[in-house]
RNA sequence: GGCCCCAUCGUCUAGCGGUCUAGGACUCCGGCCUUUCACGCCGGCAACACGGGUUCGAGUCCCGUUGGGGUCACCA
């Protein structure tokens, strides 16, 4: 735990500057990778600067069930443990958190505007635009309204709507000069108002639409800086003239680098999965994921089984707290070589000053090193209860356990070490849990140790001293095995092989003595045999 | 195509004019450990896109080229 105390005391004591952020997230469902990395950013601002962070639901485009496609992002927020001070679930002085709630405030926002000149009612058909568009490309000039169909009088809106015309609103932009703008990320940024569209902010049926509605939701919010993926650049401009036009101080912007696919340089994204299942480390991330699942005797629904959406690593047993180590390092880093970062490290450190300005590419195989640091990291107990629902979904353990499967998952566990990388890694040693004559056999590794010349009648002469050693356990097999080798003068690949094949069905698991020593002497003497009998 | 953004090992990055024969991490490749697998340990390969400036000195500043990307909706 490096650094101090940096915050400045003095800095706290204003309330009026205090930070909020906001994540905007549209209920869509699922809970996508880069989605959340801004939001982590966004929360580790605000966290690291005592101030709130606070989730609104874009919503204004939605006709289906919002409650429903919301709840899994909720539910994905609190996994990762990233919480909001205000929005949905929790309320706030601002509520209501959801666009959908919000359209009086919209409306009020377009009224004045139109009062202030700075929007106006368009009655141009989209045939129209359109024309005007081509003529503009065939002409090769930027496209710019003509505001032919602007109607600033009421004169100008009866006659149109004589026509039998309807009216959206636009934005009245500036046609001259340059916006310019500090991005907190990118530095000084400009663009000049000449190119900028007369966009729409208000639909022929009265809704509005998202950029008014960010604004107004960002002002009401009080939201003082708004961190959001590059994507969003050109939309800034737009955007602080609705501020400004509304006599409103614009937020301070930050615009991040998005999240890059596996192998590429274009932005991740979730209708890609077969194309990303063709880089081989994503494929990996992906397959032992499905086995996991299938193993729990899941139905995968690419939907959501997707390793660009957050659902799958919490379904397959990822450890939040480094799903979410792994996201702050694509994009920032604190030094040439802290890799590590618990939750309280991230928001002490965290600085935007310290973003990357280009894109980071999703690296399955990194994510995959953290998680196996931060499992390595777990308390014994705590592993046990990790992975005890992945044992009872797949109904190897009952639900509730028995008192003794604590004890022996531990054990198991224990002797797993690091072979249990995500939580559902310990559905690989299925063989600890199953009934004596239930365990199948992996007949390759049968063919090749046990049908062979000498296994059976090896195994069987070890059984014998199995079955009288006292005590059982690991010290005392291995110790058995090493001098049973030597009283046979055969070395130690003739038997041990066949020994595991025979009691696990396996040919790769856990060390040899550890297995026999939590199988018990009963299962190991029955397991012999039955490998022993079987033809 | 217009506008905008970006550019250090395969990947994530450190580097904010001299301490850089460019550092760390992941991957990869050797080796060790070893009953399998995994881990662990040791070692190795590997980058400043290119061209001009500025400067005593450039990965670091400026310009250009190239390359990559984002964005151009009555989506968000």
């Amino acid at each position: 735990m490096s650094g101090g105390f940096q915050s400045d005391p003095t800095s706290l004591a204003h309330c009026s500057n205090m930070v909020r952020t906001r994540f905007a997230p549209s209920p869509t469902g699922y809970l996508h990778i880069g989605g959340v990395r801004t939001a982590l950013f966004n929360w580790l601002y605000a966290r690291h600067h005592n101030g709130q962070f606070i989730l609104r639901i874009d919503d204004t485009d939605q006709q289906r069930n919002v409650e429903a496609a919301l709840q899994p992002i909720l539910d994905g927020f609190r996994w990762l443990g990233i919480d909001w001070d205000e929005g949905p679930e929790v309320g706030g002085p601002h509520a209501p958190y959801y666009q959908s709630q919000r359209s009086a405030r919209y409306q009020g926002a377009v009224a004045r505007l139109l009062d202030a000149g700075c929007a106006y009612r368009d009655f141009a058909t989209t045939d129209e635009l359109a024309a005007e568009r081509e003529v503009a490309q065939k002409e090769k000039r930027d496209f710019v309204y003509s505001r032919r169909w602007m109607a600033e009088t009421p004169a100008d809106v009866a006659r149109f709507e004589d026509e039998g015309r309807v009216a959206v609103v636009r934005l009245k932009m500036p046609r001259e000069g340059t916006c310019r703008f500090h991005d907190l990320v990118r530095g000084d940024v400009e663009f000049s108002w000449g190119r900028e569209q007369d966009h729409v902010i208000q639909r022929a049926d009265g809704t509005c639409l998202y950029h008014l509605a960010s604004v107004v939701d960002d002002a009401d919010f009080e939201i003082t800086h708004v961190i959001r993926a590059e994507e969003h650049l050109p939309n800034t401009p737009r955007q602080r003239f609705i501020a400004t036009s509304l006599g409103l101080e614009p937020p301070e912007f930050a615009h991040l680098p998005y999240v890059a696919e596996p192998g590429g340089t274009q932005k991740i994204s979730k209708r890609k999965l077969a194309k990303y299942l063709k880089n081989r480390d994503f494929k990996e991330l992906f397959e032992h994921g499905s086995a996991i699942a299938a193993a729990l005797g899941r139905e995968v629904e690419a939907d959501t089984f997707n390793p660009v959406i957050v659902d799958f690593y919490r379904e397959v047993g990822y450890l939040a707290d480094a799903l979410l180590n792994y996201l702050v390092l694509l994009g920032w880093s604190l030094d040439d070589k802290t890799e590590d970062f618990s939750r309280a490290e991230m928001v002490q450190h965290f600085s935007l000053e310290r973003v990357n300005k280009s894109p980071a590419g999703f690296d399955p195989q990194k994510l995959r090193a953290t998680q196996m640091r931060y499992m390595q990291a777990v308390p014994s107990k705590k592993k046990v209860a990790l992975v005890l629902p992945y044992l009872q979904q797949a109904r190897l353990v009952t639900s509730p356990p028995p008192c003794e499967t604590g004890p022996r998952v531990a054990q198991i566990l224990q002797a797993a070490d690091d072979r249990v990388k995500v939580a559902g890694d310990i559905l690989e040693f299925g063989e600890f849990f199953v009934a004596d004559d239930a365990l199948e056999f992996d007949e390759k590794a049968f063919e090749k140790r046990i049908r062979k010349p000498n296994a059976t009648p090896l195994l069987l002469a070890f059984r014998a001293e199995l079955a009288v050693l006292e005590p059982f356990d690991a010290v005392t097999t291995e110790a058995a095995l090493r001098a049973f080798i030597e009283a046979q003068s055969i070395k130690m690949g003739e038997i041990i092989h066949a020994l595991r094949v025979a009691v696990t069905g396996k040919a790769v698991g856990v060390g040899m003595f550890d297995t026999l020593a939590i199988l018990g002497r009963d299962s190991c003497l029955a397991r012999i045999d039955r490998a022993c009998a079987r033809e």
